[in-house]
This record gives C-alpha cells, structure tokens and sequence, in this order.
DNA sequence: CGTATCATATCGAGCACCGATATCGACTTC
DNA sequence: GAAGTCGATATCGGTGCTCGATATGATACG
C-alpha cells in the first residue's frame, strides 16, 4: 500500500535527480534504499530505458571506478513534465496532508 | 508518467476520504475525477475491496438515491496506516519539491 | 591471459490496471 | 406486481509493471 506510492514517485524522484545532474541505475538504487525501500534492479532499469524511449532522458556510457555506467540525464522535455508533475503533486499532497 | 504518481496515491486518497466519513465507490471515482484524472470502475472497485480484505477498510450496504450503494469506512488500522503513510509522503514531496 | 567484480540487462512469474461488459437491486410505470 | 429503467458495483481477458534471480559485458588486477 505505502509501496505503492514510492513506486508512483519513482519517475519524478529520477527525473529531480537526473535534472541536477548525471545519474545511474546503481546511484537511484542507493537514493531510493535511504527512503527506506528496497527497489530491485529488474525495476530501475527498465524504468530508465523507457524514460529513455518517452525522451525524458537521454544518456551516454562512460567508466567510473573501473565500472562501465551509463549515465542518463533529463531532457528539456523531462524538466518540462517534472514540473508539470510538481504541479500535481503539490495538489495530491494538499488534498491527503493538509486542509 | 504522472499518472502514476497517481495511482500510487489513490490508496492514499481512498484511506483519507474513508476516515472523514463513509465513501462509496462511485464517489471516489468522482473524487478523482475532480483532480482530473480518469479511473474506471476496473481499478477502484478492486482497489476498495482489496484494502478491505486488508483491514484496513469495512463496509456496509445501503441505499441512496434508489441505488444500492457500498459504503466503506477506514478502520483503526486503517487510520494507522494513513498516518503513517502521510510521513512517508512528506519525507518524498520534499526530496522532490522541497531543496 | 584468467579471474573477480560490479553495473547493467533480461527473464518468467505474479499482480494491478484498463475499459467493456455483466450483474444486481431499487424505483417507476403501467 | 411484472416489466423496464437507471446507476452502482462486480467481473473478465489483455496488457504492462515489478520482483528477484540470473545473465551479460566491460574493466581492473594478478
């Protein structure tokens, strides 16, 4: 139930992350294991590369620490959804938090 | 994209409303309809029926307007939940709004 | 080389969502 | 009171997402 709203937020929380800078599979991983969740990769991955195909995000491969990544981040038309989505959030979250 | 941040939230949303007051289906649907979004009677019926098979909703059966109408309520459990879900919204609205 | 390591990718199974369709009960009309 | 209408609720087959285990592939090291 809860789960279920980690996994909604997942696309924004990549793409906040991916508009500030470069970001990995492994790296979002990390990111969303500090909330608390355990997201495998058969999720995040594929997650990315349809971000990728919607052009959300672009990427390019590149080593870091000896290990070949590939490292997305947003496109314009991803910022442009991001907030689009904030936008939405900031109403859900009004409506179930505030009032 | 954002409509899954939706879904991630109707749960929630559902939760909220049930622990105001009693909510039937149709009024949800209608509820969320409001924040633009359509979601068929497929996906909300279940959705309550599930969360009560959960405990965390109960109904009743009861007639309004000549129809025969279920209406759910949030139990404790429920409402535990909610709140402990409410948390875990804030902490990811400001990861991804907040900064 | 050969091997260890780790990021990324894939796969089968299970489950949620969709929207079209069916069911079902209460009111209306005759 | 039988038939018809209406709208809420329930169900169904298809599709797509998530899981976690496993495979791939590139790099560094000995």
């Amino acid at each position: 139930m809860i789960r279920r709203v980690l996994l909604g937020f997942m696309g924004l929380h990549v793409l906040h992350h991916a508009s500030k800078g470069e970001i990995t599979g492994a790296f979002m991983m990390e990111e969303l294991k500090r909330h608390g969740y355990n997201v495998s990769p058969g999720t995040i991955y594929p997650l990315l590369r349809r971000m990728e195909e919607m052009g959300l995000l672009e990427s390019r491969w590149d080593v870091r620490k000896g290990k070949r990544v590939r490292l997305y981040r947003a496109t314009s038309k991803g910022e442009e959804l991001l907030e689009r989505a904030k936008e939405k959030v900031r109403e859900l979250c009004s409506e179930v938090l505030g009032e």
